[in-house]
DNA sequence: GCCTTAAATTGAACAACGATCAATATTTTA
DNA sequence: TAAAATATTGATCGTTGTTCAATTTAAGGC
């Protein structure tokens, strides 16, 4: 095999994608370069297509990988909490936006060509952080209204998701808001009110 | 003066922005090029960047135009409207974004460089589009709380634009809801009915 | 050790992009 | 009509994603 050093296959996927989501976590989805990211591990531009097969495919396996951060990220806040879960959730969701800001706005930037659809695996990594969204609003909600918590959580993680990017986006800064996690929290009280 | 044809300077912005608009509305974002608009109304390359500057300056232009389209339509949903004004302008809201995804989306996918800031003639236009809403907000309102009604505006948008972003890049599809208009409707009545 | 085979890696080549700017073409003004 | 002002061009540059024949390296058998 022409491999330079000792990784296998699996090993170089690694590589790829950890210097992928370190250059994207840097400059951002606009200015990510895959021929940056081959030239920094000390491979060239070829080397990532025989792997990834394309630059869709390479983006999937960064955005995974910051997904992946960010459920783990969530089970860390969460651990041991006993009050105040879903809030620690939503300060948690802010938390990772804010520190891994171009990564997580890549997510969004990032789509796939008309046609393709979104892999098994990375369909199940935003399910994952739904279900513990859904977790801790089930909790939340009176016995007799567990059923509606999918659909809740759902609609909240939304809410939330709104408020984080008008907060990243500079949207709240232009409209004068200047505490953009306490009014997710308000949002995320009021509709709690409403199903108790 | 070396014009092809009888355009005067304002009038070939218009023609770049129009062609441009027209051209991001089908295209996307990430498809889109400013040699095509410009092969496209019959000039080249060199032309758009004596007349905008930059891409920067021409996409903050053709984003301009979609919040034009997108205040104007805000406010014919709502001529006339007597009863349930704030829900016809999220419906009007969700509308827009869906017949003009590519642009709408546009509106988010392009940010400036880092370093430069939005000029004050496009902060104008977002603060109109919220305008409107602060309005409708207000009427809903109690009259004593009146004064809370601008920040809410602002996380109520941002409710919606959540609901209506999860809507368009299929995260909702992903999780298995099917009315997304119908969920922001359900979290800003939650959020009038704590203020009441 | 050598030779065959399989795998990994390269990098030149291509089309398209944003960006620049001296050269050219056109219109206006005197 | 000549000179000045303006508008337009398109070649040029560096960079991007993408492809793939050629090359290099490692593995296995003898």
């Amino acid at each position: 095999m022409g491999r330079r050093s000792d990784h296998t296959r699996p090993e170089l996927r690694e590589m790829i994608v950890s210097e992928g989501h370190r250059q994207i976590s840097e400059v951002g989805f606009a200015r990510f370069s895959a021929r940056e990211v081959a030239k920094r591990i000390g491979y060239t531009i070829g080397t990532l297509y025989n792997v990834f097969g394309s630059y869709d495919q390479l983006l999937l396996a960064i955005n995974g990988r910051t997904l992946d951060l960010w459920l783990a990220n969530l089970e860390r806040h969460l651990e041991g909490v006993e009050q105040g879960r879903l809030e620690a959730a939503i300060r948690a969701y802010f938390e990772f936006a804010i520190a891994h800001r171009h990564a997580w706005t890549a997510l969004y930037d990032f789509r796939l060509s008309e046609g393709e659809e979104m892999p098994e695996v990375q369909r199940a990594k935003v399910e994952a952080i739904t279900g513990v969204i859904i977790r801790e609003i089930t909790d939340e909600l009176p016995a007799e209204r567990s059923a509606d918590a999918p659909e809740l959580a759902r609609s909240l993680l939304a809410t939330v998701h709104g408020h984080c990017f008008f907060a990243l986006n500079g949207t709240f800064a232009l409209l004068g808001e200047t505490d953009p996690v306490a009014r997710a929290l308000d949002r995320v009280e009021d509709a709690l009110a409403a199903y108790r």
